[in-house]
Formats: structure tokens, C-alpha cells, sequence
DNA sequence: TCAAAAGTGTTATCGCTACACCCATGC
DNA sequence: GCATGGGTGTAGCGATAACACTTTTGA
């Protein structure tokens, strides 16, 4: 800390949370944005985010900038990178700590209350965002798109029941190309971390396709042993 | 940014930048410490630190705190995470934004002036250090060993001219177990990645060894691309 | 009976791992 | 000539990738 005593005569700066909020809804990654109602950029679309206040963890923080622009709580989430240029932000010093998020649609169609115009926008149709939050949203999708060949954290983004051709349409979604049923499909069986239902749901086919769960408990298990795989 | 006109009404804290520096010598993973000279903590080791500038690119500050410490700039440096527990510091409220640092011998025995008692320690003999710089310390070695598994960034920590057995030798000592020389050597070869000097090393052996060097071009070619290989 | 999606096994290839001997040299 | 570390090739195995047909059922 060079040679003072104490922090007197150190700058202080504000440290904004923003949050990559993923979703998956009809067949496609779709991320959460919000259009900004203060100035300079009125109108125009941002990430989700919020100011860290000096009694608040930054854990905290960011969920509960999350839990106030979604109303949930106990959502994946993970750190990615921090952002620091001094004009990043136009109307003051801010150093940005971003967040990815991933969210599944049973939850929020049941408790998501969109606030300030929040809205989904697929992930190939993404609208201009102020300030460097295309770059974050680049990154967080880059760092989701590397994660998920490593480690199935898709059930994120599911809901609590779902059907392997779901599972699978999601892995296409993300990484934006098509996969063979047949590997993924075995690769996640042989995981061990799914349990099956003895339902069939018969959305997208007369002969149905069986019902799974995660099991959240095997799969921690596993990731403690820092257990990959790849796709 | 919830429903605010501008920042005004939002806290600002202390940003500080922690770097965990690595460097190779005498065989071993070495990391820089500096004993602390102020209160409340006085002559306990800490990793290398400082704090953000309200008119500093957080870039900037990670490099200049690294030259004020070393002497050294262009320095190879990644961000890993962000601190933001509300006490980790018992001064102030400070956000600790941790980067780690490889550094090459060559260079530090030229230019290095260890300021303020900075001091270097082997991976596996760290004295205890302040507030949560063990959990970054931890989180940092973590990420350079599985960073150094799926890309050759090992030759930061060497001179610009090194042997293949320096290189071996470098990896065992951070992944800290035994490696088959002739599996890492195919594998780095095959990266096409170092050029062969027409110059042996006798420092360890009779024999000699063939001096390489890195080529970085080559390299950045294929980190573009993404290359990635396991160890 | 046809259309549309679900479900399931096998083979070939590639990459990784394991492993041992000769080489060059200084003493 | 011997001790020391440097340098090199291969074979077996396991994992991955490529690939197509049968099943179910509603319309």
C-alpha cells in the first residue's frame, strides 16, 4: 500500500454491479436489459446494474440488484471481470464489477416483475447498449459459452423438470451450432447427475419425450472433485 | 441503475488493486510478499497492493503499483476476482480488485528493486498473510495451474533463452507433481511455438542443453484461434 | 398410413499415456 | 570408462466423433 498511514489521502471511487442476466425461452439465449431513464443516454439500453453501497458486501450487492430488476433470489451467478477505464462512464468515475447471471423461465414467468421497461432480447439481436456493455455482454457470453463445454451448468437455465431434446436445443442455443443427440446425450447420462421421471411431455412431439430432474446434490459432488467434461 | 438522476446520492470506496506476482527461480514457484509498515497490522506480509486513482484506468494502476514494487513493466498480468466483503479491511471499506503477475528472472535480477522489504517466498512456504490475502493467493495459484494446463503461458516466468528441461522443470514445480518429459516436449513442439537456438546450456549437464526461445507471433496466432491443450 | 420427433449402439479414428534406451560430455 | 543429465519413438488404450434406423402416436 506504498507508504501511508491509513487510506486519508486515497481517492474513492463508485463501484457499480452490472449483471449479464441470462434467459432461455422459446428455443433461444435471450439476455435482460433495461432501458436507461437518466440521463445522459435516456432511452437507450443497458445492462441490469445498481451501485454498491459502502455497508453492503459486493456478494450482496449484486444479488440484490438482481432480486430488485427480476424478483428472484438464489440464482447462479459468477464473477467475470471488472471494468475500470476512468470515462467509461460519462457522468462520473465508476469502476464496473460484471456479473453473469442465469435465470430459467418456470421461475420467472411465475415471480419476474420487469421493472423500468426491462425486457428479453435474444442473444443475435441485441440492441445498442451505452457505455462498454456490449464488450461486457461479449465477455459474459464468451465466458457462459466456454463454461457450459466444461461443465453442465445448462440445468441453470431450465426449468426444474425438462426433456433431453430440451437440454440439447439449449446446448445448441448457446454455443450456436448443432450438436449430435446422440454423444451429448450419452456424455450427460454418464454424469449420473440426472434423475428420470416417469412423465412424458408431449409439447413438441405425439410421442412425448421423458421428463428429467437435477440432481443438485450429485453434481456437487462432483464439480468438488473438479470433475470436466467437453463437448 | 435503479431510478436516479446521476450518482450523487450513491456511496464511493476505496478501490485497491492486490497483485499475487509469480516468479521461477532456484527451481521452485516463488511468490512476492512486502511487510506491511502501517497500522493496523505493521510487519505482517501482504501481497503487493495499492490503491485505485479517481483520475486512473484500473489498468494503469495495476501496472504502475507493479513497477513501483519491481521495476518492472510490459509485465504479463490477468485479473482473477474481485474482494468485496464489507470488512475485509479493518481500516476502510475497501474493494480489492486481484490480479496475478509473471515475472521472469532475467528481468528481475536486472531491474527488480525490492522496496519496503518485498521479499520473495516458494509457493509452499508463505508466512501468514493479512486480512483475505490467503484466499487470494489460493484462488490465484489455482488459476495459474489451470490456466498452464491449457496454454503455454509457463514462458513468462522464464528467460527470454531457456532449455526444454528448465521448461519441464518449470511445470512440475506449479502443477507440483512429475511430468513425462516426453510427452511435454512432443506437446509444446507441436505448438510450433518456440524457435531452436543454435546454443547449448551447461549449467546442469555435460551434455548441454539446446537453448529455445518464445515466439510470441506464433503464439498470439494461435491463441487467437483458441487453441487450447491439456497437460 | 404418414409425418414428426424421440430414442438408442457400433465402429473408426485420434490423441493421450506409459514406457526405456542411446547420446554427449566432463571428470 | 563412467556417471550425469539430454534427447528421442512406439504401442496400447480410452475417449471422442461420426453415423442411421426403429419407435410411438396423433392427425
Amino acid at each position: 500500500m506504498e507508504t501511508k498511514k491509513g487510506y486519508e489521502n486515497y481517492d474513492k471511487v463508485h463501484v457499480a454491479i452490472d449483471c449479464v442476466i441470462f434467459g432461455y425461452y422459446e428455443r433461444q439465449l435471450q439476455v435482460l436489459l433495461i432501458q436507461r431513464d437518466f440521463e445522459p443516454v435516456v432511452g437507450e439500453w443497458s445492462l441490469i446494474g445498481g451501485i454498491l453501497s459502502e455497508d453492503e458486501d459486493l456478494d450482496a450487492a449484486s444479488q440484490r440488484i438482481l432480486k430488485y430488476n427480476t424478483g428472484l433470489d438464489n440464482v447462479f451467478m459468477e464473477h467475470v471481470h471488472v471494468f475500470g477505464k476512468v470515462h467509461r462512464d460519462p457522468l462520473a468515475r465508476v469502476v464496473s464489477v460484471m456479473y453473469y447471471a442465469l435465470i430459467n423461465p418456470i421461475d420467472y414467468n411465475h415471480k419476474l416483475i420487469p421493472r423500468m421497461g426491462a425486457k428479453w432480447f435474444p442473444i443475435n439481436n441485441i440492441p445498442k447498449l451505452i457505455f462498454d456493455h456490449e464488450e461486457m455482454l461479449k465477455m459474459a457470453f464468451d465466458t457462459l459459452k466456454k463454461k457450459i463445454t466444461r461443465m453442465p451448468i445448462g440445468f441453470e437455465l431450465l426449468p426444474p423438470k425438462f426433456t433431453m431434446p430440451e437440454l440439447i436445443q439449449l446446448y445448441e442455443a448457446i454455443l450456436q451450432k448443432s450438436l449430435d443427440k446422440r454423444n451429448l446425450s450419452k456424455k450427460i447420462f454418464s454424469l449420473k447427475i440426472l434423475r428420470k421421471h416417469n412423465e412424458k411431455q408431449f409439447n413438441t412431439s405425439k410421442k412425448g419425450a421423458f421428463l428429467y430432474s437435477f440432481d443438485k446434490r450429485k453434481y456437487e459432488a462432483l464439480t468438488k472433485k473438479g470433475f470436466l467434461f467437453e463437448i
